[in-house]
Formats: structure tokens, C-alpha cells, sequence
RNA sequence: GGGUUUAUAGCUCAGUUGGUUAGAGCGCCACGUUGACAUCGUGGAGGUCGGCAGUUCGAAUCUGCCUAAACCCACCA
């Protein structure tokens, strides 16, 4: 129950055990990617927060000084963009605010929204170190984000220019090109007929955006094209605007495409920009920031674009001058944040220059400094860093880290950066000549940056929020940086992973994480992505309510391959929970076996008498290693796995029962108590890093412990040399023959409680003392009521009968007995083997096979072939026996 | 248009360097409640490993082609 889950966090919280302090254990360090500060906890986050928690507190165990810095984003856009929703609500236009007004009500919002979600996270469980948590636009990291700018301009890094840019009319802000989602949709084509200049002759181009005829400055056609050839070099008339304008001719037109013509409006495509640069078109911007068409434009002014568009589909139609529409499929920009449509559009911006910072983040990630997880994900970052373009690092918003530049001058020509307006006061007097310069002369640029240019540096920054300008690392970040595991959706590879790369070898030298760890995306049983405006998304909060924090983590992780999406079923939470109950039941079943007034104290010693002890610990030890790989390859669900079966088909089917008193109303031995205790606590700490909660619940109930004993600061289970193979195998068989048992049991239908008489004859005498010495276990697990063990032993009649790889097992059932459902049953397995000595015989009947295969692969199959042959043959026997 | 990846039981996925008449969980079927757990136990039925060809003594596994799907990148109107 979730009170019990909030009792542990505050035990662990209260007693500092998720706090990190440098000190001369090796350091493991995670830092969160810091979700939207005004965000709520969505299912991303979940599995996003619980592998990172797995790894921490596996860290944790496994005896590294683990630290998890958890913090929030900012989160520019996204923020203000909410901010301006509110107010749009109360009536409150953001152009009827002063900047600082309406930083007072994002403020305001942040203090009340902000922090949720990490209050959210500690019902999850996540271990992180909250003293250290941090948020982007805090003072410090605010400063640290200057410096960065300023640090990145000195280098010349950093400039200034006008270029064709995203420019969502939503937000009214440039975006960056990660920014932009290209859909697939279905549009128009209108070929449209522009006159010729003093002829009675057209040219009709193809467009889809025919609203920026309005800005068109010329048409374009192949050089090659014959059709055009004689038109190159004439006038065109712009249709509705009834503007002139030059024909001109670039290899950069498609002949095939269309008509092969191709209008040319400078100011809102990238292509036609080039093009009007080469041929030093005229430039006319046709729209406002908020995607309304310009006074410049002439006509439909103050109209949404696509409103004029369909006016000057209409208008041209009218006109006579529309030839036709096509649909086509072809691909529209949209913004990751608003989802408007992208319009390209030229303006004046910040860039920084990539080149020189791209260089060491690709090396290093190609040569595996930085491994990626699953290694996939390399092609798409190197393709990614071999085109990488400029970044556009201004945005028209409010609500981030306001760039450190300041104007002098009349126009935006002369500037000059600092930190601080004095500090640009006395730049801007000695920059300008002019000393007579006022205070109030110079004015900030209004724009912020990117958010992912604060968030670039977080790995860094939230150590030593001075390290930039410093250049020398505190001590903190000596200790802490690089981190370790940096765990993320692929989705975030470009704005955030590659830029902390980036970041990393630029400023402090060196890789800002060892390993980076993509997960999946949280997708519907349908395959869609959960998102709020889809509502297909649960939400967390109540499933942890429903399921426990524990059931939830083992339901996230438990469909969750490393690089592939979730397919997030609630079912699987659901699964999680009863493990939950299976735990909890398990531990109460032993204490319900615990003698009043006595103390008991786990044992981590096993009986080497007892063939199940044996067989228990090398189970654990044969797990722990396998959990080992999983973990080292990121495979949390596999890890995970393998202890669920662990706990439940090992530890609670079999070492639970086999425990179990003699009869009915005894307590198990205190010995024998003892030392399931003992496995109980080895299997709580395999467990913990996934169910951290129960775990530790139990972990305090087994013993009283003292604080410094918590399981989530406990030492994780030492690896044994000791070789426990041959009591595995010994118990498996064990384990088989008891199941062919219950088989019989089953097909026969006999009653679970009916008492049987066992005979069991093994394949030689040798195996008589082992199965012999194990005859309590079937007592325990079957209701026997002789057990007899000869290698001699014939069968008595009208008895049930199997085989077990060679050995084999009598039930005498003397009048209980179906002898036409035993035969059927026996020809059934008769059947089953036969199928399977042909494969094998026709193996080795094949001379290529015996001459070149491996020899032991040989052997193995003439093992197998006598092994078959002879449990056929007793098979065959028994089923003679019923004929006769 | 380029690139990456996937295709195995009704569903979600394992299957290490080719040698298992292919495994798990869920779901399904049958049986089972006199004290750990029906949030459970026991047993069982489900697959010619997308298709076709090839390499090999031997292919779910390697190669080629085909089909289907997913994702990423890109300025074709």
C-alpha cells in the first residue's frame, strides 16, 4: 500500500541515503533529464525514472558513491506558451504585458506548477539526491548559460545574420530545425497561368502554396528546357498583384516536376532564397509574425495566409488564370511545440557556428569512448553530425535565458555583449567612441535563447555553475563528471544528447557521460504513441495508487527491450502487483512458521546435506551472474525476469515447499527457517533495484536492523566459488521426475490427495543413492505413501508408468487404473520419441554429417540417439504389457 | 529520395560465435481451496521461426531477392 511505500522514502530521505558527498569510493553519476518544470509525470517519464532508479540503486549496492541529480527545465517554449494559454483565459493579452509583467505571472506559475513532478517521483521511488536538485533558470545556471553565450562568441563561435528560418506563427518565434516535424499530408497543386509581358502568351507554374504569389519576384525555369528556352529573359506579370517580373533560368529547376516552371518568392522558402541571392532577386516579405499577410503585400492584408489562400485560389480562378489543381502528397513542416504550420521566413537571428563543435562529438561516439545503447543509434548520429547546420539560437519569447547583447546604435548593427548592462554601458561608450553616451542609449536584445542551449550544459553545470567562466573545475565536478549512464529517448538524440556531447568536449575536455542508454517510446496496445491530446495515456499517479510503486516499475520494465518501444499494458502493472502479494504472502507464510517467543536469525549457511540448500544457492549464484550481463548490455527487463522467476518459480514453488513441515499445524524447523531466511534476504537484495519498497519492507521485518543496515545502502550479493552444478542437475532430475508424477496424476485423473505408491528405477545403480537421499522432497511435494528406489525393479501390473530420460517411474493403481487412457497416454510419449529418433537417426546416417561436424556434436547425437532408444524401448515395453 | 531497423505461439517478446523435432510471460483449456498466496497451485493445448532461392553435413540463426511494417534524415515547387 502506498502509505507504506511514503513510510520508506521518508525513512531513506530522512537518513540521507540518496545524498552524495565527494569521498574516495569510486563515483557513479546520473543526471536526470530534467522534465518541464511546470510538467506532470507522464508515462515517459515513468519508465524513463524507474530504469535510471534501477541502475542508481544498483550502483548504490554494488558500493559506488552513487549520485542522481534530479532538476527541472525551463523549458522556453513549451512554458510560455502555457503561461499564455492562462492568461488568454483571464483575458490577458501577452502584447498588453511588459516584459517583466508577464515574467512576473510565469514566476508565479513555476512556483505553483513547479516541483510537482518531482514530488511525482518520489512516489515512484526514484533515489535521487534532492539537496543537489537544480533547475535551468535558477541564478547560478542562468549565469552559467551567459557565460557559455559569451564564452562561444569569443571563440567566434557564435554570430549574428539574416536568414530563411523556421518561424512558427503561433509562437511567433524562430525554431530550430530539430523543431520542425515534416508530415506526410495531402495537398493541392494549382498550376497557375502568369501572363507574359506584352504578348497574349502564359507561363503556368505549379505551386502549392499559392498564396505567395503575392511575393513572388520572378520565375524560374531549367536552362536546358527547349520549352522555355525563348522566354528566358522576358517579363512575367504576377497575377493579382500585377507586378512585373524577370523570367530567368537555374539548374536548380526540375524540368519534370510540374510544368518545369517555377515561381520564386525569395522571402519565405529556403531554395528561392538561394536562388534570389544568386540572381539578386528582390526580397518582399509578405507576412507578419503571426502568419496574417503584410500590408507589403497589397491584397488580403490582415488575412491568415491560408484564408488568402483560398481567396486567391478563388480570385485566380475568376480570373481565368487557374489551369488546375493536382493532389499530390508531399511533406509540411509543423512546429514540435504548437503544431502550427512552418513558414519559412527570413529574419534576423543568432546562430552558432556547428563545425568546429561537431568534430570530437562524432569522433567520440564513433570510436565508442561514448557507448551508445543499443549501438544502432550511431548511423543516425553520425549522419546526423556529418550534416549538422548552424543552430539558430534565438527566440522571440520571454520566458529563458535573455541574450547578453546590447545595442548602441540606431539600428541592430552595433552591439556589444556582456554580462550585465553596466558592464555593456561601459563596453557600448568605448565601442562607439561616444562618450557622452546615456544609460538608457543602449538597450538589450529582447530575445532568449534556445532552451537546449541552458540544458547542453546540465551534466556540466550542475556541479560547478561557474566552470565556464572559471575554467577550473570545483571539486565537485573533479569528482562527479563524467557521469555514468545518461538515459534517454532516442526522440531527444539531436536536441539534447548529441549537444551535451558537444558541449562536454568544448568546454571541459572530455565526454559528458560513459554510456547513453535509449530507451523506447510508451505506446497504447494499438501502437500509438500515449499522449494527453490522444487520452490514451493512463495516469501514473493512479496506477502507482492501484498497483504500488513496485507493481508499476515491474509492469513498466517488464515489456521494455532496450532501443524498442513500450507497449504499455496495464496488465502487466497489474502482474507486477502480485508479484507483490506473492513476496509479501511468501514472507508471511514463513513467519506464520515462527515458534512464539522464539528469536530467529537468517543463516547464510546451507546444509551441505540438504540437496535443495545446494541446489537454492546455485540458482542465486548461476543468477547473479546472468543478471550481471544483462545489466552490463542494458537489459534491465531480462535482468528483471530472471529474478521474478527466481523468487517465484524457484524460491516459492520449490525451496518454499520443500520447507514446508512434515504435517499440517508444525512450524518448520528453526534450522531449516533460518536458512530460507537467509535465501529470503540474498534474493530481497537481487530484488531491491526493481521493487525498492517491499524490499526493504521485508528486508527490516526478517531482522530488526539499524539505520546503517538498510537494504537500500546494503553491500550486493557476493558471487560464490563454490561449484553447485552437480546438486542443480541432481534436483533438476528430481524436479522432472516429480513433474512426470504430477502428470499422471493429472491425466489420470486421481485425486491430488490420493496416496501413491512410488517406484522408481534408475537408469543404473549409481543413481540409486542420489535419488534415494532425495526421497524426502518427493514425500514433500507428492502424497507418497511407499517410495521405493531399485535399479532392479520390474513393473507391477496395472500400474501407470513414464519415463524420465532413462529413468524410470511406476504408480501401481491397482483398480484406479484406465488401461485405455494409460495407453494412450503411454502412445503418446511413444509417438512424441519416435519423432524424434528419426531426426536423429537421419543425422547420423548422413556420412557428411558424421565425417564433418564437430565430433562432440556427433557424440552428442549418439547419446542422444541411445538415451532415446532406450526410454522407447521401456515405453514400448510397458505398453506390451497392457496387450497382453 | 537517402538511411536504420523489424518480421518467431492468439498478444508482447527471448533465442549468444549456425548443431533444441524452437523458449518465456500474458491469454486460452482442464483439474484443484480442511491455514502463505484464486492476487494462487498443478497439468495441458498453441509455432513448417514473413515468402522464395542459395551457402552448408546441418539455417529461426549466414547470403541474395521479394513482401509487409516501423522509425530517422533530406530544401524538390
Amino acid at each position: 500500500p502506498s502509505s507504506t511505500e511514503e513510510k520508506w522514502y521518508s525513512y531513506w530521505e530522512e537518513n540521507g541515503y540518496f545524498h552524495s558527498e565527494p569521498d574516495d569510493r569510486e563515483s557513479y553519476t546520473v543526471v536526470i533529464p530534467p522534465p518541464n518544470v511546470t510538467g506532470v509525470l507522464h508515462m515517459g517519464h515513468m519508465l524513463n525514472n524507474t530504469i535510471q532508479d534501477v541502475l542508481v540503486r544498483r550502483a548504490r549496492m554494488k558500493g559506488y558513491n552513487a549520485c542522481w541529480v534530479p532538476g527541472t527545465d525551463h523549458a522556453s517554449i513549451a512554458t510560455e506558451a502555457k503561461v499564455v494559454q492562462k492568461l488568454r483565459k483571464e483575458g490577458i493579452k501577452k502584447s498588453d504585458l511588459t516584459r517583466d509583467e508577464f515574467l512576473d505571472h510565469a514566476w508565479s506559475w513555476t512556483d505553483e506548477h513547479g516541483g510537482i513532478i518531482l514530488q511525482q517521483l518520489k512516489k515512484l521511488g526514484a533515489s535521487c539526491d534532492w539537496k543537489r536538485t537544480r533547475f535551468t533558470l535558477e541564478d547560478e545556471l542562468y549565469n552559467s548559460v551567459i557565460d557559455c553565450f559569451i564564452e562561444l562568441y569569443d571563440r567566434g563561435y557564435i554570430y549574428r545574420g539574416q536568414r530563411m528560418v523556421n518561424w512558427d506563427p503561433a509562437a511567433q518565434t524562430a525554431l530550430s530545425d530539430e523543431e520542425v516535424i515534416h508530415k506526410e499530408v495531402q495537398s493541392r497543386l494549382y498550376h497557375v497561368k502568369y501572363p507574359i509581358k506584352g504578348t497574349d502568351e502564359f507561363i503556368t507554374i505549379a505551386t502549392t502554396r499559392p498564396e505567395t504569389i503575392l511575393a513572388d519576384t520572378a520565375v524560374c525555369v531549367n536552362p536546358k528546357d527547349e520549352r522555355y528556352k525563348n522566354l528566358v529573359g522576358k517579363t512575367v506579370i504576377i497575377p493579382v498583384v500585377n507586378r512585373e517580373a524577370p523570367i530567368i533560368s537555374d539548374d536548380y529547376v526540375d524540368p519534370e516536376f510540374g510544368t518545369g516552371c517555377l515561381k520564386i518568392t525569395p522571402a519565405h522558402d529556403q531554395n528561392d532564397y538561394e536562388i534570389g541571392m544568386k540572381h539578386d532577386l528582390e526580397v518582399i516579405d509578405m507576412l507578419n509574425p503571426d502568419g496574417t499577410v503584410a500590408e507589403i503585400a497589397g491584397h488580403y492584408v490582415g488575412s491568415d495566409r491560408f484564408e488568402a489562400r483560398k481567396q486567391i485560389v478563388k480570385d485566380l480562378d475568376e480570373q481565368g488564370l487557374l489551369v488546375k489543381v493536382d493532389e499530390i502528397a508531399n511533406k509540411v513542416g509543423y512546429s514540435e511545440r504548437t503544431d502550427a504550420v512552418i513558414e519559412p521566413r527570413l529574419s534576423l537571428q543568432w546562430f552558432c557556428r556547428m563545425d568546429e563543435l561537431s568534430k570530437p562529438a562524432l569522433e567520440h561516439v564513433m570510436n565508442d569512448d561514448i557507448r551508445f545503447h543499443p549501438a544502432k543509434f550511431k548511423n543516425s548520429y553520425r549522419h546526423w553530425m556529418e550534416n549538422i547546420r548552424d543552430w539558430c539560437i534565438s527566440r522571440q519569447l520571454w520566458w529563458g535565458h535573455r541574450i547578453p547583447a546590447w545595442y548602441y546604435g540606431n539600428g541592430d548593427e552595433e552591439y556589444v555583449i556582456a554580462r550585465s548592462a553596466e558592464e555593456a554601458f561601459e563596453k557600448a561608450k568605448i565601442e562607439s567612441g561616444n562618450h557622452s553616451l546615456a544609460k538608457t542609449d543602449i538597450r538589450q536584445d529582447e530575445d532568449v535563447l534556445d532552451t537546449w542551449f541552458s540544458s547542453w550544459l546540465w551534466p556540466i553545470t550542475v556541479f560547478d555553475p561557474d566552470f565556464i567562466r572559471s575554467a577550473e573545475p570545483n571539486s565537485e565536478l573533479a569528482y562527479y563528471y563524467p557521469t555514468r549512464d545518461l538515459v534517454t529517448a532516442p526522440e531527444i538524440m539531436f536536441f539534447w544528447v548529441a549537444r551535451m556531447i558537444m558541449a562536454g568536449y568544448a568546454f571541459a575536455d572530455e565526454k559528458p557521460f560513459s554510456d547513453v542508454y535509449y530507451h523506447g517510446i510508451v505506446r497504447d496496445e494499438k501502437r500509438r504513441k500515449m499522449s494527453k491530446s490522444l487520452g490514451n495515456s493512463p495516469d501514473p499517479i493512479e496506477l502507482i495508487e492501484k498497483y504500488g510503486a513496485d507493481g508499476t516499475r515491474v509492469g513498466m520494465l517488464f515489456s521494455s527491450p532496450a532501443g524498442n518501444d513500450l507497449l504499455f499494458d496495464e496488465n502487466l502493472c497489474e502482474q507486477g502487483r502480485n508479484f507483490s502479494n506473492k513476496i509479501w504472502n511468501a514472507f508471511r507464510f514463513l513467519t506464520m512458521n515462527m515458534d512464539e517467543g522464539e528469536s530467529y536469525t537468517p543463516s547464510s549457511e546451507i546444509d551441505p546435506e540438504n540437496i535443495a540448500d545446494k541446489w537454492m544457492m546455485g540458482r542465486i549464484q548461476s543468477t547473479l551472474k546472468e543478471m550481471e550481463k544483462d545489466f552490463s548490455n542494458y537489459r534491465l527487463n531480462e535482468a528483471l525476469k530472471k529474478i521474478y522467476s527466481l523468487v517465484w518459480d524457484d524460491f516459492c514453488d520449490w525451496y518454499i515447499e520443500v520447507c514446508k513441515a512434515d504435517q499440517y499445524g508444525e512450524n518448520i524447523p528453526k534450522e531449516k527457517l533460518e536458512r530460507a531466511l537467509g535465501f529470503f534476504e540474498i534474493l530481497m537484495k537481487m530484488l531491491h533495484p526493481f521493487m525498492p519498497f517491499i524490499t526493504e519492507e521485508i528486508w527490516q521485518r526478517i531482522r530488526d536492523r539499524s539505520a546503517e543496515e538498510a537494504l537500500t545502502i546494503s553491500p550486493w550479493p557476493e558471487q560464490s566459488d563454490e561449484d553447485f552444478t552437480e546438486s542443480v542437475s541432481i534436483f533438476r532430475m528430481v524436479q522432472e521426475q516429480i513433474s512426470a508424477i504430477r502428470n499422471i496424476q493429472a491425466e489420470m485423473n486421481l485425486a491430488p490427495k490420493a496416496d501413491l505408491d512410488l517406484i522408481i528405477k534408475p537408469k543404473s545403480e549409481s543413481a540409486v543413492d542420489a535419488i534415494e537421499s532425495a526421497s524426502w522432497v518427493y514425500r514433500k511435494l507428492l502424497p507418497v505413501k511407499s517410495f521405493t528406489v531399485d535399479a532392479t525393479a520390474s513393473k507391477p501390473q496395472a500400474s501407470a508408468a513414464s519415463v524420465v530420460s532413462g529413468t524410470e517411474i511406476y504408480i501401481p493403481l491397482e483398480g484406479l487404473i484406465d488401461l485405455d487412457k494409460e495407453r494412450e497416454r503411454i502412445q503418446k510419449e511413444i509417438d512424441r520419441l519416435q519423432g524424434f529418433l528419426k531426426g536423429i537417426e537421419k543425422k547420423l546416417s548422413n556420412e557428411q554429417f558424421v565425417s564433418n561436424a564437430p565430433e562432440e556434436v556427433v557424440d552428442k547425437e549418439r547419446r542422444k540417439k541411445a538415451d532415446t532408444e532406450s526410454s522407447l524401448q521401456k515405453l514400448q515395453d510397458q505398453l506390451e504389457e497392457f496387450s497382453r
